[in-house]
RNA sequence: CGCGGGGUGGAGCAGCCUGGUAGCUCGUCGGGCUCAUAACCCGAAGGUCGUGUGGUUCAAAUCCCGCCCCCGCAA
Protein backbone atom coordinates (compact mmCIF):
# COMPACT_ATOMS: atom_id res chain seq x y z
CA UNK A 1 0.00 0.00 0.00
CA UNK A 2 1.74 3.27 -1.13
CA UNK A 3 1.32 5.62 2.09
CA UNK A 4 1.32 9.58 1.63
CA UNK A 5 2.49 11.00 5.18
CA UNK A 6 1.40 13.97 6.52
CA UNK A 7 2.64 15.20 9.94
CA UNK A 8 4.87 17.57 11.51
CA UNK A 9 5.73 17.64 15.56
CA UNK A 10 7.18 14.97 17.36
CA UNK A 11 3.92 13.30 17.93
CA UNK A 12 3.95 12.75 14.14
CA UNK A 13 7.32 11.56 13.61
CA UNK A 14 6.58 8.67 16.24
CA UNK A 15 3.65 7.71 13.66
CA UNK A 16 5.82 7.93 10.66
CA UNK A 17 8.98 5.99 12.89
CA UNK A 18 6.43 3.71 13.46
CA UNK A 19 5.20 3.03 9.96
CA UNK A 20 9.09 2.69 8.22
CA UNK A 21 10.42 0.47 11.16
CA UNK A 22 7.62 -1.75 10.13
CA UNK A 23 8.52 -1.93 6.46
CA UNK A 24 5.11 0.20 5.17
CA UNK A 25 5.56 1.71 1.95
CA UNK A 26 5.91 5.79 2.48
CA UNK A 27 6.42 6.80 -0.59
CA UNK A 28 5.93 10.87 0.40
CA UNK A 29 6.29 12.89 3.15
CA UNK A 30 4.14 16.19 3.68
CA UNK A 31 5.11 18.71 6.61
CA UNK A 32 4.69 22.05 7.09
CA UNK A 33 7.21 24.91 5.89
CA UNK A 34 10.89 25.40 7.36
CA UNK A 35 10.18 28.52 10.27
CA UNK A 36 12.81 30.89 11.90
CA UNK A 37 13.15 29.24 15.57
CA UNK A 38 15.12 30.39 18.65
CA UNK A 39 17.37 32.89 19.07
CA UNK A 40 18.56 34.44 16.26
CA UNK A 41 16.05 33.37 14.29
CA UNK A 42 17.44 29.99 12.52
CA UNK A 43 15.35 28.31 10.34
CA UNK A 44 14.39 25.09 12.26
CA UNK A 45 12.61 22.31 9.93
CA UNK A 46 9.97 19.65 11.27
CA UNK A 47 10.76 16.67 13.59
CA UNK A 48 9.01 14.59 10.82
CA UNK A 49 11.32 16.37 8.02
CA UNK A 50 14.35 15.38 9.76
CA UNK A 51 13.33 11.53 10.11
CA UNK A 52 11.91 11.41 6.59
CA UNK A 53 15.77 13.40 5.06
CA UNK A 54 17.17 10.25 7.33
CA UNK A 55 15.33 7.94 4.97
CA UNK A 56 15.78 9.85 2.01
CA UNK A 57 12.33 9.44 1.81
CA UNK A 58 10.98 13.06 -0.70
CA UNK A 59 9.64 15.34 1.37
CA UNK A 60 7.50 18.73 -0.17
CA UNK A 61 6.38 21.35 2.54
CA UNK A 62 3.60 23.54 0.61
CA UNK A 63 2.31 26.68 1.77
CA UNK A 64 -0.69 26.13 1.66
CA UNK A 65 -3.05 22.99 -0.01
CA UNK A 66 -5.72 25.12 -1.51
CA UNK A 67 -6.64 25.29 -4.59
CA UNK A 68 -4.75 21.99 -5.63
CA UNK A 69 -1.47 23.02 -4.41
CA UNK A 70 -0.77 19.59 -4.53
CA UNK A 71 -2.86 18.07 -6.77
CA UNK A 72 0.88 17.42 -8.80
CA UNK A 73 2.26 15.61 -5.97
CA UNK A 74 -1.05 13.28 -5.51
CA UNK A 75 -0.74 12.17 -9.30
CA UNK A 76 2.71 11.85 -8.94
CA UNK A 77 3.13 9.82 -5.71
CA UNK A 78 -0.40 7.97 -6.25
CA UNK A 79 -0.91 7.30 -2.63
CA UNK A 80 -3.62 4.16 -1.78
CA UNK A 81 -4.47 5.84 1.57
CA UNK A 82 -3.36 9.21 3.00
CA UNK A 83 -1.90 9.03 6.61
CA UNK A 84 -2.00 12.62 8.45
CA UNK A 85 -0.67 12.71 12.03
CA UNK A 86 -0.63 16.65 13.54
CA UNK A 87 0.00 18.16 10.33
CA UNK A 88 -1.40 21.98 11.12
CA UNK A 89 -3.56 22.30 8.21
CA UNK A 90 -6.89 21.48 6.66
CA UNK A 91 -7.27 18.99 4.26
CA UNK A 92 -9.58 20.18 1.11
CA UNK A 93 -11.88 17.87 -0.20
CA UNK A 94 -9.67 17.35 -3.47
CA UNK A 95 -7.46 15.24 -1.35
CA UNK A 96 -9.19 13.41 0.89
CA UNK A 97 -10.89 12.02 -1.97
CA UNK A 98 -8.12 11.30 -3.86
CA UNK A 99 -7.03 7.62 -2.17
CA UNK A 100 -8.21 4.51 -3.12
CA UNK A 101 -8.40 4.02 1.03
CA UNK A 102 -9.19 7.24 1.74
CA UNK A 103 -7.38 9.63 4.27
CA UNK A 104 -7.22 8.61 8.12
CA UNK A 105 -6.00 10.48 11.09
CA UNK A 106 -4.53 9.87 14.52
CA UNK A 107 -5.85 12.12 17.89
CA UNK A 108 -4.07 12.40 20.89
CA UNK A 109 -7.83 12.07 22.79
CA UNK A 110 -10.60 9.82 22.84
CA UNK A 111 -12.73 11.17 20.68
CA UNK A 112 -15.39 12.66 20.61
CA UNK A 113 -13.48 14.49 23.56
CA UNK A 114 -10.89 17.11 22.96
CA UNK A 115 -11.00 17.60 19.31
CA UNK A 116 -8.43 20.27 18.14
CA UNK A 117 -5.17 21.22 18.43
CA UNK A 118 -4.00 20.32 21.92
CA UNK A 119 -6.01 17.66 23.05
CA UNK A 120 -3.20 15.80 25.41
CA UNK A 121 -2.09 18.88 27.02
CA UNK A 122 -6.43 19.77 27.72
CA UNK A 123 -6.81 16.34 29.11
CA UNK A 124 -3.93 16.96 31.78
CA UNK A 125 -4.66 20.48 32.56
CA UNK A 126 -8.76 19.19 32.82
CA UNK A 127 -7.57 16.69 35.65
CA UNK A 128 -8.91 13.97 33.05
CA UNK A 129 -7.66 9.80 34.84
CA UNK A 130 -7.86 8.52 31.38
CA UNK A 131 -7.53 9.73 27.88
CA UNK A 132 -5.95 7.85 25.07
CA UNK A 133 -5.53 8.40 20.98
CA UNK A 134 -8.14 7.59 18.28
CA UNK A 135 -7.84 6.68 14.65
CA UNK A 136 -10.39 7.80 12.12
CA UNK A 137 -11.42 9.09 8.01
CA UNK A 138 -10.66 12.42 7.80
CA UNK A 139 -14.12 14.74 6.44
CA UNK A 140 -13.92 18.09 6.04
CA UNK A 141 -14.76 19.26 9.78
CA UNK A 142 -11.87 19.36 11.98
CA UNK A 143 -11.61 15.70 13.62
CA UNK A 144 -15.10 15.29 13.27
CA UNK A 145 -14.50 11.79 11.46
CA UNK A 146 -15.95 8.67 11.62
CA UNK A 147 -13.88 6.34 14.19
CA UNK A 148 -12.22 3.36 13.60
CA UNK A 149 -9.86 2.37 16.51
CA UNK A 150 -10.03 3.71 19.56
CA UNK A 151 -7.29 2.94 22.71
CA UNK A 152 -7.49 4.37 26.60
CA UNK A 153 -4.50 5.17 28.41
CA UNK A 154 -4.32 6.34 31.85
CA UNK A 155 -3.23 9.56 32.72
CA UNK A 156 -0.95 9.31 36.09
CA UNK A 157 -1.39 11.87 38.24
CA UNK A 158 1.95 12.97 38.18
CA UNK A 159 2.46 12.82 34.56
CA UNK A 160 3.20 15.97 32.69
CA UNK A 161 1.79 16.63 29.62
CA UNK A 162 5.15 15.97 27.45
CA UNK A 163 5.56 12.47 29.54
CA UNK A 164 1.57 11.94 28.82
CA UNK A 165 2.26 12.84 24.82
CA UNK A 166 5.38 10.87 24.62
CA UNK A 167 3.35 7.64 25.56
CA UNK A 168 0.89 8.38 23.58
CA UNK A 169 2.44 9.05 20.72
CA UNK A 170 3.91 5.78 21.07
CA UNK A 171 0.34 4.08 21.37
CA UNK A 172 -0.11 6.20 18.35
CA UNK A 173 1.97 4.68 16.29
CA UNK A 174 0.51 1.19 17.50
CA UNK A 175 -3.00 2.40 16.59
CA UNK A 176 -1.59 3.17 12.81
CA UNK A 177 -0.33 0.12 12.07
CA UNK A 178 -3.57 -1.46 13.21
CA UNK A 179 -5.50 0.49 11.44
CA UNK A 180 -4.18 0.24 7.94
CA UNK A 181 -3.77 -3.01 8.30
CA UNK A 182 -7.80 -3.76 9.57
CA UNK A 183 -8.45 -0.77 6.49
CA UNK A 184 -6.86 -3.17 3.74
CA UNK A 185 -8.26 -6.39 5.15
CA UNK A 186 -11.65 -3.94 4.77
CA UNK A 187 -12.38 -5.39 8.96
CA UNK A 188 -13.16 -2.39 10.50
CA UNK A 189 -16.59 -0.62 11.16
CA UNK A 190 -16.78 3.16 10.95
CA UNK A 191 -18.10 4.87 13.83
CA UNK A 192 -19.95 8.05 13.95
CA UNK A 193 -19.04 10.62 16.63
CA UNK A 194 -21.76 11.77 18.77
CA UNK A 195 -21.53 15.36 18.10
CA UNK A 196 -23.26 16.80 21.65
CA UNK A 197 -20.51 14.95 23.11
CA UNK A 198 -17.76 16.46 21.25
CA UNK A 199 -15.48 19.00 23.11
CA UNK A 200 -12.76 21.55 21.90
CA UNK A 201 -9.45 21.56 22.97
CA UNK A 202 -8.08 24.87 21.50
CA UNK A 203 -4.20 25.47 21.08
CA UNK A 204 -2.09 26.67 23.83
CA UNK A 205 -1.22 29.84 24.57
CA UNK A 206 1.74 31.56 26.80
CA UNK A 207 -0.77 33.70 28.30
CA UNK A 208 -2.24 31.05 30.09
CA UNK A 209 0.09 29.85 31.37
CA UNK A 210 0.60 32.62 34.24
CA UNK A 211 -0.78 30.97 37.24
CA UNK A 212 -3.88 32.25 38.86
CA UNK A 213 -3.47 32.10 43.03
CA UNK A 214 -6.96 31.96 43.20
CA UNK A 215 -7.71 28.71 41.68
CA UNK A 216 -7.57 25.94 43.80
CA UNK A 217 -4.22 23.84 44.24
CA UNK A 218 -5.73 21.07 42.24
CA UNK A 219 -6.54 23.27 39.37
CA UNK A 220 -2.98 24.81 39.75
CA UNK A 221 -1.20 21.27 40.36
CA UNK A 222 -2.74 20.45 37.20
CA UNK A 223 -2.55 23.10 34.92
CA UNK A 224 1.43 22.98 35.64
CA UNK A 225 1.31 19.78 34.50
CA UNK A 226 -0.48 20.37 31.66
CA UNK A 227 1.44 23.44 30.48
CA UNK A 228 4.96 21.44 30.74
CA UNK A 229 7.07 21.23 28.75
CA UNK A 230 5.45 24.12 26.77
CA UNK A 231 4.79 26.67 27.51
CA UNK A 232 5.08 26.22 31.58
CA UNK A 233 3.55 28.22 33.88
CA UNK A 234 5.00 30.87 35.57
CA UNK A 235 4.42 33.61 37.92
CA UNK A 236 6.59 36.45 39.19
CA UNK A 237 8.75 36.87 42.22
CA UNK A 238 10.57 40.07 43.32
CA UNK A 239 9.51 41.74 39.51
CA UNK A 240 11.18 38.62 37.84
CA UNK A 241 9.14 35.74 35.66
CA UNK A 242 10.05 32.30 36.41
CA UNK A 243 8.57 29.06 35.62
CA UNK A 244 7.65 26.39 37.73
CA UNK A 245 7.60 22.81 35.92
CA UNK A 246 5.77 21.27 38.89
CA UNK A 247 3.99 21.72 42.26
CA UNK A 248 2.71 19.33 44.83
CA UNK A 249 -0.34 19.87 46.53
CA UNK A 250 -0.20 20.93 50.17
CA UNK A 251 -2.93 21.05 52.62
CA UNK A 252 -2.16 24.22 54.68
CA UNK A 253 -3.91 27.71 53.54
CA UNK A 254 -3.21 31.33 53.31
CA UNK A 255 -3.76 34.15 50.84
CA UNK A 256 -3.56 33.42 47.69
CA UNK A 257 0.01 33.52 46.15
CA UNK A 258 1.41 33.98 49.63
CA UNK A 259 4.45 32.75 50.28
CA UNK A 260 3.93 30.81 53.82
CA UNK A 261 7.26 29.05 54.00
CA UNK A 262 10.11 29.34 52.19
CA UNK A 263 13.28 26.93 52.91
CA UNK A 264 15.26 24.23 51.83
CA UNK A 265 12.59 21.99 51.14
CA UNK A 266 10.92 24.73 48.71
CA UNK A 267 8.36 27.38 48.85
CA UNK A 268 4.72 27.01 49.88
CA UNK A 269 2.45 29.09 48.50
CA UNK A 270 -1.28 30.02 49.23
CA UNK A 271 -4.45 29.02 46.79
CA UNK A 272 -7.42 29.99 46.93
CA UNK A 273 -8.01 26.68 48.36
CA UNK A 274 -5.07 24.70 49.85
CA UNK A 275 -1.67 25.46 48.81
CA UNK A 276 0.75 24.39 46.81
CA UNK A 277 5.00 23.35 47.45
CA UNK A 278 7.12 24.42 44.96
CA UNK A 279 10.96 22.93 45.16
CA UNK A 280 12.63 23.95 41.85
CA UNK A 281 12.05 27.48 39.76
CA UNK A 282 13.36 28.82 36.92
CA UNK A 283 14.06 32.40 37.09
CA UNK A 284 14.14 34.34 33.77
CA UNK A 285 17.62 34.33 32.36
CA UNK A 286 18.94 31.94 35.00
CA UNK A 287 18.81 28.09 35.04
CA UNK A 288 16.44 25.93 36.50
CA UNK A 289 17.60 25.20 40.53
CA UNK A 290 16.10 24.17 43.75
CA UNK A 291 14.45 27.04 46.00
CA UNK A 292 17.24 26.12 48.37
CA UNK A 293 19.70 27.38 45.93
CA UNK A 294 18.18 30.20 45.33
CA UNK A 295 17.65 31.54 48.54
CA UNK A 296 21.26 31.03 49.14
CA UNK A 297 21.40 33.86 46.86
CA UNK A 298 17.99 35.64 47.36
CA UNK A 299 15.65 36.64 50.20
CA UNK A 300 11.81 35.52 50.19
CA UNK A 301 10.49 37.17 53.47
CA UNK A 302 7.52 34.68 54.64
CA UNK A 303 4.48 36.55 53.42
CA UNK A 304 5.96 37.78 49.82
CA UNK A 305 3.13 37.27 47.26
CA UNK A 306 3.86 35.74 43.88
CA UNK A 307 2.51 37.30 40.75
CA UNK A 308 2.70 41.13 39.08
CA UNK A 309 3.64 44.23 41.07
C1' C B 1 22.54 40.68 11.85
C1' G B 2 15.10 39.93 16.02
C1' C B 3 15.22 41.75 21.80
C1' G B 4 17.42 40.86 26.53
C1' G B 5 19.82 38.54 31.17
C1' G B 6 24.12 35.73 32.76
C1' G B 7 29.11 33.08 33.12
C1' U B 8 33.27 35.23 40.36
C1' G B 9 36.17 29.00 45.58
C1' G B 10 31.51 22.78 45.61
C1' A B 11 26.04 25.65 45.35
C1' G B 12 23.37 30.41 45.01
C1' C B 13 24.64 35.56 44.86
C1' A B 14 27.39 40.69 45.69
C1' G B 15 31.43 43.44 43.68
C1' C B 16 31.73 45.98 37.59
C1' C B 17 28.60 52.11 36.34
C1' U B 18 32.66 55.78 39.98
C1' G B 19 39.70 50.52 37.71
C1' G B 20 43.99 49.72 42.81
C1' U B 21 43.34 44.76 49.52
C1' A B 22 38.28 38.30 46.60
C1' G B 23 32.92 39.88 49.95
C1' C B 24 27.93 37.36 51.56
C1' U B 25 24.72 33.04 52.55
C1' C B 26 25.23 27.72 52.36
C1' G B 27 28.19 23.46 51.91
C1' U B 28 33.00 20.87 53.11
C1' C B 29 36.99 19.82 56.87
C1' G B 30 38.82 20.45 62.08
C1' G B 31 37.56 21.94 67.03
C1' G B 32 33.97 23.55 70.87
C1' C B 33 29.05 23.77 73.32
C1' U B 34 25.03 20.16 74.06
C1' C B 35 21.47 14.31 76.43
C1' A B 36 21.21 15.65 71.32
C1' U B 37 20.81 18.36 66.63
C1' A B 38 19.79 20.24 60.23
C1' A B 39 20.75 24.77 66.05
C1' C B 40 24.82 27.78 68.17
C1' C B 41 30.30 29.29 68.81
C1' C B 42 35.57 29.17 67.03
C1' G B 43 38.98 28.02 63.19
C1' A B 44 40.59 26.08 58.27
C1' A B 45 40.86 24.54 53.31
C1' G B 46 39.29 25.92 48.53
C1' G B 47 38.99 30.98 43.30
C1' U B 48 44.10 31.43 36.53
C1' C B 49 36.98 36.16 38.56
C1' G B 50 34.19 31.55 31.02
C1' U B 51 38.06 32.28 27.41
C1' G B 52 42.15 34.98 24.10
C1' U B 53 50.89 34.10 24.83
C1' G B 54 43.99 40.53 22.75
C1' G B 55 43.72 46.11 23.66
C1' U B 56 43.92 50.49 27.12
C1' U B 57 46.53 51.42 31.87
C1' C B 58 51.62 52.21 36.59
C1' A B 59 47.42 48.80 37.84
C1' A B 60 41.67 45.12 35.00
C1' A B 61 36.72 40.71 38.13
C1' U B 62 35.92 45.94 37.03
C1' C B 63 36.91 49.76 30.71
C1' C B 64 37.37 48.20 25.08
C1' C B 65 37.60 44.01 21.32
C1' G B 66 37.17 38.73 19.56
C1' C B 67 35.52 33.77 20.73
C1' C B 68 32.89 29.86 23.62
C1' C B 69 28.83 28.42 26.79
C1' C B 70 24.00 28.95 29.67
C1' C B 71 19.19 31.21 30.01
C1' G B 72 14.48 34.38 29.29
C1' C B 73 11.45 36.88 25.50
C1' A B 74 9.81 36.68 20.71
C1' A B 75 8.64 33.45 16.58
Amino acid sequence: MRILFMGTPEFAQVSLQALLDDGRQVVCVITQPDKPKGRGYEMAMSDVKKLALEKSIPVHQPVTLKDGAIMPLLEEYRPDIIVVVAYGQILPEYVLNFPKYGCINIHGSLLPKYRGAAPIQRAVIDGEKVSGVTSMYMEKGLDTGDMLIKRELPISCEATAGEYHDALAVLGGEVLLETIDKIKEGTLTPEKQNDSLSTYASQLSKAEGEIDWNNTSEAIYNKVRGLNPWPMAYSFIGGKRFTIDFVYKCEQSGNPGKVLRADENGLIVGCGEGSVLIKDIKVEGKKKMSVGDYLRGHTIAEGTLLGKD
